[in-house]
RNA sequence: GGCCCCAUAGACUAACGGUUAGGUCACCACCCUUUCACGGUGGCAGUAUGGGUUCGAAUCCCGUUGGGGUCACCA
């Protein structure tokens, strides 16, 4: 049988990472295996709906280079991929569990649930569950007492009847052999008093009828999985195989919340590079064996199994993520280099510049950043005029007399026949040789009058890039204002 | 609290009974050097704990401790 993911997530808001992890590796064991991958949306709480959230999942999953086989607006045969637009199957499948007896009408309001939950919390086990002998509902009401009070249009649920003391055993593929007592197990509710299913049942119908062979999700699932299995057997469908993934956690170990940092996919669309992004996300939880940390796309496809996925969580911490930006940021040609420091320029409202100059400056930069966007806090002088010279380091490298043998070097380099790299590289260290000076006694000075900051790339490339015109107007501004 | 899951350095991880427990990020030092980086070299730092099983345990089993998840008419 040929395999078949989904990723399934709810339309109520921005895509979580968590969930774009869980999207990517559905995805790669989907590709790996030469299976399908659907997206179903996931809509059956009306209360959580946001608009254009689907529309921005899309986005983002297509972002990360996730390609969709089937889903809203990608075609299938086991459509419609949008649960709310699946509505009447969800009341059919219950029916028929209603009608097998092995679920329940109950007419119990909010307020009798939480007068049995105080009544069973202060009870000596702390159990929850509903209390499905003590309440409303069609197992402790007669029949046509029932029948009146549903004609009579009374809000109720159906719930689905647990099967007492029986033990619910699942494989998963990642934790192997999980084992619960159905007495653990709650008398769900499958169809909610508005009509609509809730995860349980809608999450169970489709899996089957879509033909969802693995289900791969997050672990905060583990818990409700026997739910879906006694749902499985009362309808007597087979099982898919599942996969519960380790979570991601922030600093403090606890499951990754927006409290404690960015969890919005596109937040790190805005910062990160996309293939350093998906590499590092995939190796959170996962890992091919080996030395190895740089992975493109193709070769995370290849590389992917369930059995490697780890079983403990994963620390979100980008400071490795933004190792991963600059690898990939070296690996950038300058014209992509170029486009995004264009971008964050337009951005910040500064001068446009010339493609042909923002890759040189890109190139000279690069290895010194970690991301396109800082090169304006770093390198602020390739960008426009010195502001100000770095107060430290014109104390330390500058004094009235240094006046004479800065003037002559200045002359010199602007006269040089090639304003180049080599030539003034060459030039520079013959003055000093013929001066008796070492090099870094000019060069320090010469920096702070380019540039005015104590850091950067090397001072000749920098001057190449920069031009003999701006540099000469810089030396000469410098030695007007300190000389 | 009940149930479930988990446990290799600060973080991500390798090891699938036999290694001086390997790699990466971060941090530190040195080299390179023209400052800062990059690069190179080295360093810091780990099998939570107690028992078993075994000739041999990070690895298998049990207990303990610790952490997390989950207990909705949310997914």
């Amino acid at each position: 049988m040929s395999v078949k993911v989904r990723f399934a997530p709810s339309p109520t808001g921005y895509l979580h990472v968590g969930g774009l992890r869980t999207a990517l590796y559905n995805y790669l064991f989907a590709r790996h295996n030469g299976g399908k991958m659907v997206l179903r949306i996931e809509d059956t709480d009306r209360t959580r709906f946001v608009e254009h959230a689907q529309e921005n999942l899309i986005k983002m999953l297509q972002w990360a280079g996730i390609e969709i086989d089937e889903g809203p607006g990608f075609g299938g045969d086991c459509g419609p991929y949008v649960q709310s637009e699946r509505f009447d199957l969800y009341t059919k499948y219950a029916n028929e569990l209603l009608d097998a007896g092995k679920a329940y009408y109950a007419f119990d309001t909010a307020e009798e649930l939480e007068e049995m939950r105080t009544r069973l919390q202060s009870g000596t086990k702390g159990d929850y569950r509903y209390d499905r002998k003590n309440m409303r509902n069609s197992l402790t009401l007669a029949a046509d007492e029932v029948e009146k009070l549903i004609a009579d249009g009374t809000p109720h649920v159906i719930r689905m009847l647990v099967p007492e003391n029986e033990n619910i055993i699942f494989h998963d593929l990642i934790r192997g052999e999980v084992k619960i007592n159905s007495q653990e197990v709650d008398d769900q509710i499958l169809i909610k008093s508005d009509g609509f299913p809730t995860y349980h049942l809608a999450n169970v119908v489709d899996d089957h009828l879509m033909k969802i062979t693995h289900v791969i999700r997050g672990e905060e699932w583990l818990p409700s999985t026997p739910k879906h299995c006694i749902l499985y057997r009362a309808f007597g469908w087979e099982e898919p195989l599942f996969a519960h993934l380790p979570l991601l956690l922030n600093k403090d170990k606890t499951k990754l919340s927006k409290r404690q940092g960015s969890v919005a996919v596109e937040d790190f669309k805005l910062k990160y590079n996309r293939d350093a992004f998906v590499n590092f996300v995939a190796l959170l939880g996962w890992n091919p064996s080996g030395d190895r940390e740089i992975y493109d796309m193709n070769e995370l496809i290849e590389l992917f199994n369930l059995e490697k996925v780890n079983k403990a969580g994963a620390v979100f911490d980008t400071q490795k993520l933004d190792w991963y930006n600059f690898q990939y940021l070296q690996k950038l040609t300058p014209k992509e280099m170029a486009s995004e420091l264009a971008d964050e320029l337009k951005k910040r409202e500064m001068p446009e510049m010339p493609e042909e100059y923002l890759e040189k400056v890109c190139v000279l930069v690069k290895e010194r950043v970690n991301f396109i966007a800082d090169i304006p806090d770093y390198a602020p002088y390739m960008l426009g005029d010195i502001t100000e010279y770095e107060e430290k380091y014109l104390a330390k490298h500058w004094t009235k007399e240094k006046t004479p043998l800065m003037k002559e070097l200045i002359a010199r380099l602007e006269n040089s026949p090639e304003f180049n790299y080599e030539p003034m590289h060459e030039l520079t260290k013959a003055y000093c040789e013929e001066k008796e000076v070492k090099l870094k006694e000019v060069i320090h000075p010469l920096r702070l009058m380019i540039t005015g900051k104590s850091i950067g790339a090397g001072m000749f490339e920098t001057m190449e890039v920069l031009g003999r015109e701006e540099c000469s107007k810089r030396m000469k501004n410098f030695i007007e204002i300190y000389g």
